[in-house]
DNA sequence: TCTGGGGTCCTAGGACCC
DNA sequence: TCTGGGGTCCTAGGACCC
């Protein structure tokens, strides 16, 4: 059975996900930065249409924000966390294999379906989840995922789509991936753009049309799968379950500069428990701790970064074990008479917590440690992030990432949410 | 004044072994 | 002329994604 793909896309998923909740939004421009209020991540078509950049920084373009009044909200990652969950629910009954592939996009399996007309089939999924959750999704459908990416695009961009396209009902295939640069292709980033552009090739068309062997040596295996791909062999299969996660990271610009150790300290500290959570969430345990640390590379001065990777005493998921490991790596990192903006902590070499080996003597203290930690979750699960915490972690946190604009947790929190008047 | 965060995969090269 | 050859493992760095 050949294989065929629906691939289902939020439209502009964190702008559209304040707007949900709050319908005076709508037709307004809207951006979304990220953490510290730092660089626009997501903006609405409308923003798009003034110009505004991914990824620019806010100060950059605060006389634009200002002057035509955009509606600016920091990341409100639990509201878009929820949202993304939600969507994700809607589509599970439309096909019997799902790939979540990020937060606001999911892979869809129509093998099988090829009597059906997809673009109907598409049009009832666009509609099910808008009714469903509000949100406004895109359908491109191929029959490999690659080939999918490209359709998406197409139903986003082409208003005349009603939002989903169908690659494998196109009559004229070379005309829309005659029109796509090669830059747009899925796997082509900055640098392949660069050098495929200086051989000539700017269409995805023309990428397609690449010898084998030259696009192997210049872009390796992943270069030649990604061209066979675009020539409708498939090549990257559905990935139902998701693989066990190899590192995990917290890492974080401050809210103002540092320079003591015993505020690096801190910041180590609680990130540590951050990262600590997560490993805990996915049953795992770590067998290496890295800690990094590094000043403001966008600033004059003196410049410092450093990287310290330590395996740590015992396999471990818990937070006062990896907070001593990681408190003796700052030490050694820091260095005074700099002024430091971020810093991170990543764990690897992690393996399934079930199978922490124990040695007889230590079993005692496992399974004290493992009621400790269940207890330390389930408070700040309940009662919020941080509420209880390990004194390493500091009580000023006068560093602390800024939201100011963030929107409230209106589906996830009894006080936050939204109220309708009459 | 102000510039994000969290991941994956592949490759080349060195160390080491027999 | 010609200085073995092949394999594994690990790491750092590059490239990409959202």
């Amino acid at each position: 059975m050949p294989p065929i793909f629906a691939l289902v896309d939020c439209n502009n998923f964190y702008a559209s996900c304040e707007r949900v909740f709050n319908p005076k939004l709508h037709g307004q421009p809207i951006v979304v930065l990220s953490n510290n209020d730092g660089c626009v991540v997501a903006r609405s078509n409308e923003a798009k249409a003034l110009g505004i950049g991914m990824g620019v920084p806010e100060f950059q373009i605060r006389p634009v924000l200002r002057a035509h009044q955009v509606q600016v909200f920091s990341s409100n990652y639990t509201l878009y966390g929820d949202m993304s969950q939600r969507v994700m629910e809607t589509l599970d009954p439309f096909s019997p294999e799902l790939e979540i592939y990020s937060i606001d996009e999911a892979f869809l399996s129509l093998s099988g379906f090829s009597s059906w007309n997809l673009t109907e089939h598409g049009q009832v999924i666009r509609a099910t989840v808008k009714r469903w959750t509000g949100l406004p999704v895109s359908v491109g459908i191929a029959e490999t995922k690659t080939l999918a990416k490209i359709a998406n695009r197409v139903a986003k961009r082409t208003p005349d789509t009603g939002g989903v396209f169908d690659l494998l009902a196109c009559s004229d295939r070379e005309a829309v991936l005659s029109r796509v640069a090669v830059e747009e292709v899925w796997g082509i980033g900055r640098n392949h753009a660069r050098v495929l552009n200086q051989h000539g090739i700017t269409t995805a068309l023309q990428l397609r049309e690449v010898d084998d062997q030259w696009i192997r040596k210049r872009m390796g295996v992943v270069g030649l799968r990604l061209v066979l791909e675009l020539r409708g062999i498939s090549c990257l299969d559905l990935e139902q379950c998701p693989a066990p996660k190899q590192s995990l990271t917290c890492s974080r610009a401050f809210g103002k500069l540092m320079s003591t150790l015993a505020e690096m300290e801190e910041a180590v500290s609680v990130y540590t428990s951050r990262v600590a959570e997560k490993l805990r969430r996915e049953r795992l345990a770590a067998t290496v701790l890295t800690v990094c640390l590094t000043t403001n590379e966008f600033k004059d001065g003196p410049q410092y970064s450093n990287t310290l990777t330590r395996t740590l005493p015992t396999v471990t998921d818990n937070t006062a074990d990896l907070i001593g490991s990681a408190i003796q790596s700052i030490q050694a990192i820091y260095r005074g008479g700099y002024h430091y903006k971020k810093a991170g902590v990543m764990l690897t070499g992690l393996v399934p917590a079930s199978q922490i080996q124990a040695d007889l003597f230590d079993e005692h203290n496992r399974r004290k440690s493992n009621r400790l930690m269940s207890a330390l979750d389930a408070v700040n699960d309940r009662w919020g992030a941080g509420t209880l915490h390990y004194a390493s972690s500091g009580f000023t946190r006068s560093w602390k990432t800024q939201f100011h604009h963030r929107s409230p947790a209106y589906t996830t929190d009894w006080n936050s949410l939204p109220i309708v008047t009459a």
